[in-house]
RNA sequence: GCCGCUGUGGCUAAGGGGUAUAGCGACGCCUUGGUAAGGCGUAGGUCGUGGGUUCGAUUCCCAUCAGCGGCUCCA
């Protein structure tokens, strides 16, 4: 709906002739007149025809707004076709005026509307301060789902026990919190600025002001983090026990398809989408497209089943502008999406299992626990699927959080854990996540051979074992944050570290020394910087310890004559005294079987610039 | 998306109706130094953007954008 407002001294109409829509209208209202008053022209679109409801209520409280704003004393709402050529029909158009009309009657304010659908004649008297002439489209917000059914939570025990939220007590901080956040609704327990958007500051990684909201740029240090976390996802499935195919593919898909545009409407409003004049595509917001586009053509066996298809795929969501989250809620985000094709409900069950498993391996690795919260689409889900779920529990020692959706709503899954991890922050966050889909392989038409020859729709599991790569990022770096908090200096596991070692020559004559031996660590793999600027060793050793080195040792005579470096071990936070192979070792050993790259900066800390 | 707060050199900030201040960083010179800031000096900003008020605005007003916080949301 468009409009045209105008803050006049007086204005006054005369309905003159019909058009052939015209509205019927008593004889007294076929002329009006007002003084002081916020006159608004108005041009209802065809795109407003089914929000109405929505569109009325936005403009009414703008124009409410406007008439405070300006002081004006009364309004008149007068249709006015010329604004737009896009004309809504005129049922729709009165109803809209109709309805507007009532609602700022109902918030006390004088109003009158002119007669729809004839030519009228009028006399305006423009005040022509600043304000005195807007120019509005309104969109309307998007209609509200219905309201739902009613949300179930309880607490599964270990024993199996359900018990009911109230009834739950001594549940860990996390559990607690996450019943708190998800069930009952409490508001968040700390506020403030969380301190991880400081080391992601250090690191390099932050919004991209040129793009949309919520897509991130990262310099070197966050690169090389991103690229060995994308690294490391991928080895984590590969070394799974389960069979993989890595596939990669790309990230927009054409709503002609009714396969992904009946996934997309399951997805919700969140989609993101692009226009290129002729066609409509949604950009992906998980692999689960091209996973499934791709293996709908294969040609599958039961002896190759189970088997799984892994991309790190950049994917996109359209969340909401206010909600965005650096690191943890992005428009732009990478998913080590995994899933995994199964025969069978127990073999899915087996497979889901082993896949929680690997959830819990890897969140335990960098010293963190998970509470899982565990979503069912139905009460029948929940009955086919809880004792497998009881036996998570059990084997973690943990309850989870039970929740069952309202029944009756279309989801592709049928169980779904969301693991979350305590923030600093005191918020449950979930990072890792895995799910059951009894829907998709029909929908892409899916297909596998069993004995006979018959084809049967597999069951889909759906992983993200570390969750997204920025979330595993954002796990790590609160992590630092929280041994910071015990009074140790943050730091990052060796392999992910960005640089593994700085030496520091004590002096100019040390510098070529110092740079062979760095090239000595490099050619062993190791992430290894020389600070060869003429800086005092002082002022060295702060910067390497501000830059988190793992490891860093001065290089001086004394180092040079016995063999052996006082090496600053950042993760212990003291001096060790150890050879250069003692070095190499230890940092070996902490890196073993995880991946390696190259570092992303110039070695020598002369050649840097401030990014 | 809604509400609130913020937006000053590369970074962190101070200030405030008469075109701006400090520390860090950078650069230069001196210092060749033994584990979280050696000394001196130089350059660098028109105060997010667009309007308005004013003789004059970075400072006041309006709009807008962005960030942060809270809310809603998160199939």
């Amino acid at each position: 709906m468009r409009a045209l407002y105008i803050h006049a001294d007086s204005m006054e109409f005369e309905a003159k002739d019909k058009t052939k829509v015209a509205e019927a209208i008593p004889d007294d209202l076929h002329s009006g007149k007002m003084d002081e008053v916020l006159v608004v022209f108005i041009t209802v679109e065809s795109d407003d025809e089914d929000k109405i409801l929505q569109v009325a209520t936005e403009a009414s409280k703008d124009i409410l707004a406007t008439k405070e704003r300006v002081g004006a004393e009364r309004i008149m709402l007068y249709p006015y076709a010329h604004l737009s050529s896009d004309l809504a029909k005129p049922k729709a158009s009165i109803e809209m005026l109709d309805m507007m009309k009532k609602m700022i009657e109902a918030s006390g304010a004088e109003v009158s509307r002119a007669p729809f659908g004839w030519y009228k004649s009028f006399d305006i008297k423009c005040k022509g301060h600043p304000l005195s002439e807007l120019s509005r489209d309104f969109k309307g917000k998007e209609e509200k789902t219905a309201p739902k059914g009613k949300d179930v939570y309880f607490v599964l025990k270990i024993d199996g026990k359900e018990v009911s939220i109230e009834d739950y007590k001594n549940g860990s901080d996390c559990m607690m919190s996450m019943i708190d956040k998800e069930a009952l609704g409490k508001e968040a327990p700390s506020s403030g600025e969380p301190e991880y958007l400081r080391l992601c500051k250090k690191f390099g990684i932050q919004w991209e002001s040129m793009s949309d909201v919520g897509h991130m740029n990262l310099a070197p240090p966050g690169a090389m983090m991103f690229d060995l976390i994308s690294d490391y996802s991928t080895d984590i499935v590969n070394n799974s026990g389960i069979s993989v195919y890595n596939v990669k593919g790309t990230n927009m898909f054409s709503l002609d398809e009714p396969a992904v545009k009946e996934h997309a409407e399951l997805f919700g409003d969140r989609l993101y989408s692009i226009n290129t004049g002729k066609k409509s595509f949604i950009l992906r917001y998980a692999a689960c497209h091209q996973q499934f586009a791709m293996i709908r053509g294969w040609n599958i066996s039961y002896k190759q089943m189970p088997f799984g298809a892994f991309e790190v795929a950049d994917s996109y969501r359209l969340e909401q502008s206010g909600e965005t989250m650096l690191c943890f809620r992005t428009r732009r985000l990478n998913m080590p999406d995994f899933h995994v094709m199964c025969t069978t409900i127990p073999e899915a069950h087996e497979y889901f299992t082993l896949l929680d498993g690997k959830i819990y391996d890897e969140i335990e690795n960098i010293g963190r626990d998970y509470d899982m919260l565990v979503n069912f689409s139905s009460r029948k889900a929940f009955e086919d699927n809880k004792e497998m779920v009881r036996k998570l529990c059990e084997e973690h020692g943990k309850d989870a959080l039970i929740h069952i959706y309202p029944e009756g709503i279309n989801y592709y899954w049928t169980v779904n854990i969301e693991y979350h991890m305590l923030d600093q922050m005191k918020r449950p966050r979930e990072i890792g996540t895995v799910q059951i889909d009894i829907g998709n392989a029909k929908r892409f038409g899916i297909t596998y051979a069993d004995e006979k020859g018959e084809r049967h729709y597999p069951i889909i599991l759906h992983c993200a074992v570390i969750g997204s790569i920025e979330r595993y990022m954002y796990a790590l770096l609160d992590t630092a944050v929280q041994m910071e908090k015990t009074g140790v200096p943050g730091y990052l596991p060796t392999w992910i570290a960005p640089e593994q070692v700085r030496l520091m020559p004590m002096s100019e004559d040390y510098v070529s020394a110092s740079k062979e031996m760095a090239d000595g660590l490099r050619a062993k793999k190791i992430r290894v910087s020389v600070d060869d600027t003429d800086a005092t060793v002082g002022k060295k050793v702060r910067k390497a310890k501000q830059d988190w080195c793992s490891y860093s040792a001065v290089i001086g005579e004394n180092e040079m004559k016995s063999g052996k470096l006082k090496v600053y071990v950042r993760s212990e936070n003291k001096d060790v005294d150890m050879t250069v192979e003692e070095l190499v070792s230890k940092i070996k050993s902490e890196t073993e079987g995880y991946p390696v790259r190259p570092m992303y900066l110039p070695a020598n800390l002369s050649k840097r610039c401030e990014f």
